[in-house]
DNA sequence: TATGAATGAGAGTTCATTCAT
DNA sequence: GATGAATGAACTCTCATTCAT
């Protein structure tokens, strides 16, 4: 289920899930494109409503208040993210490859959600303790997810000693620099050019030899 | 001069420069201070006022607005990396170690100002063009430091062929991860220990051979 | 329709005509007594609002802010004026009872209005230029209107070789001074001594000798 | 004595008579030119101050607040007008002659200082009762004058049998709407023309025959 | 279920006035 | 006598939230 019909985490004051389904889905979309925009608190119910076409009243039929918007909205993202990243690792089988083809989904991802990647960072501070815990929690599976690719490589033998976690961080965070720090990046870069070049660096950095080796073979440049 | 005078980016009515100096020095402890725990919206010009001692009314006399305080906020954080690194880096010659200690540095400085650090990706899109275009600038003088350093070790013949920009967005990430990305590490883990194994990671990256052996022996374990 | 409903002048937030001019009527029924008694300036919002009886943020439904009070509030006056000086003209056929008719509804809406009529001039220049505009057009309406009755008097052969906008002028001012000027007449004159007095005086300056003999018959004593 | 001067009316901290005179004369010269041009409320104790080119406690060393810096205003127009008025006056001996030369002063006093006189309209009622007074008294003064001159007429055996201060009233009125209802006007007309036009309107009211004839020597069109 | 008018607390900001220097 | 930094009450206006329809 995707984070839209979560009534265990955002209650509803309507039944229908489908309905709940649906307005949610008419909601969050409205509210990532303000958000992303303009930021969470520039942006009003109002704005929202008018923007799903529908009556700010109706808002607090599907969600407790402004700060539960905020989360689904979140969550969303994030969910979008595990998905295309599991896909797009999915299609490869040797460790190396689907490591890099998760890091590339992740940066493809983050591109085409640049705005709703930095309204994370700006607005993950504007919750309280417990919605943060829902979020850490799916920030947490994607973690997961990306360190068991990269755990494979180690069972192949194709990792340095290091950190999984501390790597982890470092694809994390290379693929956020794409929408959080392009301002240091040549504008004729593009990102086809910005994954095989940042993952190079990277991979150069916990590869073994042979794992580098393999890695090379990715770029037939 | 420190950010806090400047009278050309934010406009005082007060004349008495040393007068400035003192009340936008109280003043913007107390917005880092409360921005940092509470981020910019959340925080009011009152709570800023009582924070530093002072009345509401008074603020006004030194920023035109409640925006103008988080612009030298995000300034004087700024102006404080940079001579914190600076410094570090002069104390080493050799174009490894020096890197080293910007970055340890770096690490350093985001460890004591965590809070500060946050607020800046939470916040610097609440400011207008204008005033991000101020911040930008700083960003590009750290920016532009780092890469010295790295272009240093290019120049000694200890850099492999890597795009320097992407380096330097490498290791600001990095440590900014310290602070943005806690969670992902170990709680165990501490800065010291952060620093040694990040760096180890990254320029395992973007070193020569030869620069490696000279970043092993900054590590003795 | 009233000025009250004039969404082309000033803007509502609520859709509903009729709700419009309710409430209009209600703030500018409040606005009037306020602004009439203390000025513009040291009536605020919340004085309105508890006088119409309803909350502060209602007020910004149905207006962009206080200054649009303040224009509906001397259009609608202007209205009132209009409305009642060509109702009293046209129950009289003959030119010189006509104007006379008219000049006797000025000084009555004016009499009726005190407080308004002073707030008028006080006010005025409190608008911006466009708000301005739009009083000054309704102001021309009535002075058109003025004129159209003391030309009919030139037709009739009935007046002297005077400039008709000056005389309108002067019928405007001394329907004005009833409340402006109060402090100049003895306090035991009524209105309606005051117009017949007034007019005579004023009629006896520019009207011949036959409208003259006309005027005389107005006033049996 | 001037009204600057008067220490009965407003209090001053400073003894000094010669510099309260010259401080007041500052401080009064720069709020009739601020009020006259942007009214009593938005203009600042610091835009007069900074218009006089002292700072802003020192107006408090010279008026209690900052009503009685408008009612000094306020005052001094008065006198001017008062000693402008019979000046001219003074000049000419005969009635009808003496009377329009009072009027003509009058308009030309109002024509030079059109921006205070509307102030005059618009700021009067911001005055508390007690200083309302003192302002009336003045208006009373001038009042005085020219139905001293209005009576000299009738003492002439050239006046109609009307009430005095309805004349003064309409005289007044005349000369003030030079400034207050200029919109009126061709915008050719100048203030020569405006004087007699409206002089010879007036007088056709409430002169007699031999009065009329005396009046139309003055314009010898 | 859906609307949108209504509420009212609280935000940023201004400015008459005071007072230490 | 003169300065101008400092105060804090009070202003206009916004907006999350509610509730009658």
């Amino acid at each position: 289920m995707t984070a839209l019909g979560a009534n265990d985490i955002v209650e509803a004051q309507v039944e229908n899930p489908e309905l709940i389904d649906r307005r949610r889905g008419q909601i969050v979309a409205a509210a990532i494109k303000l958000f992303g925009a303009r930021g969470y608190y520039t942006v009003t119910i109002k704005d929202i409503a008018r923007e799903a076409g529908i009556s700010p009243g109706l808002i607090y039929q599907y969600f407790k208040n402004k700060e539960d918007v905020l989360l689904l909205v979140l969550l969303e993202r994030l969910d979008r993210y595990w998905r295309d990243v599991q896909a797009a690792a999915d299609k490869e089988k040797r460790p190396v490859r689907r490591l890099f083809a998760a890091y590339a989904a992740y940066c493809g991802v983050v591109d085409a959600n640049k705005e709703a990647t930095i309204l994370a960072y700006r607005s993950f501070r504007s919750l309280d303790a417990d919605r943060r815990k829902h979020v850490l929690k799916r920030e947490r599976d994607i973690h997961n997810l990306m360190a068991g690719y990269v755990e494979a490589c180690r069972a192949a033998g194709l990792l340095r000693e290091v950190d999984i976690d501390l790597v982890c961080a470092q694809l994390a965070s290379m693929a956020h620099a794409w929408a959080l720090q392009s301002w240091r990046f040549d504008q004729s870069t593009d990102l086809k050019a910005y994954v095989s070049q940042s993952f190079d660096l990277l991979a150069g950095g916990f590869l073994t030899g042979a794992g580098k080796r393999k890695a090379a073979k990715l770029n037939p440049e």
